[in-house]
DNA sequence: GCCTGGATACTCGGATACCCCATGTCCGAGTTCGCTTGG
DNA sequence: CCAAGCGAACTCGGACATGGGGTATCCGAGTATCCAGGC
């Protein structure tokens, strides 16, 4: 089990945005982290379509934070790029063999099912606590200067 | 994000082990269970690598358990089908690009790296905190009758 | 009846194909900005 | 000088290739069992 990728790329661009007085175009979030931007720009479509960036067009155009970052949790933007379905998917392999379950005890989840739905709750409950603005906040203490005013500066100048 | 399907395999096998007296082969397992044997089999050899049950060969062998039902974790058998690995890799994106943080200033992991490893941390701690014996006693308690022992006298009962 | 030896049948273990999804890329639709032109 | 119109450039959005890991399979190495034969 692996996360995809482009869970961080969008958890360091909400962050990013959350310095962003003005939209800002996919390519120049792919400059400012080093990344492909075509493909960055598919996790911010899917960002988009989740609701939790607004986007933009036109010449100007760009991606805008839609919530203030208080109200926008990891969790959120975790499962707007990895799909909202549980890690773990029951086959319900109780139900065949020989020595099968009847369908009609078969109303409740397993007992392995149901502990590892409570894991993937736990994990997910740890990732709604944190939010994209703690996040920021966690960012301006680790180092010294204002980074993310920097980035901010940045983003706003034209390359 | 989606677990292998042979973890639930895996977990049904030590399971149901647990009501075995004799070593169970692969193949048997795979039948009761009505999956693919030699798919199966593959998980098993991972259980085994862990050190979770042991392999005995010949024409009366097959799997038994290590240690005790109560001495064996979700997490265990978990991890030795999909690895001890995290969820999240940190790709270090943050030492990218035109404002990349120098790498001295890098030493502990980046607030969103520490935010998903909480998580995965709570994941684990959830599933670790469940014992195979546990979940046959769960198993006990969500149907009438003694399934568990049924299943011990099926795998003994040769086909 | 008991022991020994070998053939047998069954087991696991690792090496080998296949297939789907994540990764990575591209081009078209739509919108906004800026310039030009006329009043 | 101001307003309107037009062109151009820039944006997002979805559709299109590609590669790696999970899925599924096979055959070879090894061992306990069983049976036959000899003592």
């Amino acid at each position: 089990m692996k996360l995809s990728g482009g869970v961080e790329w969008a958890l360091h661009c909400c962050v990013v945005l959350t310095a962003a007085a003005e939209p800002v175009p996919a390519a120049r979030l792919a400059e400012l982290h080093g990344v492909s931007g075509t493909y960055l720009a598919k996790q911010l479509q899917s960002l988009s379509r989740a609701g939790l960036v607004h986007s933009v067009q036109g010449k100007a155009g760009g991606y805008v934070l839609t919530r203030s970052p208080e109200e926008i949790t990891v969790l959120e933007v975790v499962e707007a790029v990895e799909g909202p379905q549980s890690t773990f998917v029951c086959t319900e392999i109780r139900q065949r063999g020989p020595m099968a379950t009847p369908p009609s005890a078969c109303t409740a989840p397993c007992a392995i099912a149901r502990t590892m739905f409570e894991a993937d709750k736990a994990w997910r409950a740890a990732l709604r606590q944190v939010s994209v603005a703690d996040l920021g906040r966690m960012v301006g203490t680790d180092y010294e200067g204002d980074v993310l005013g920097q980035v901010g500066k940045w983003l706003s100048r034209p390359s």
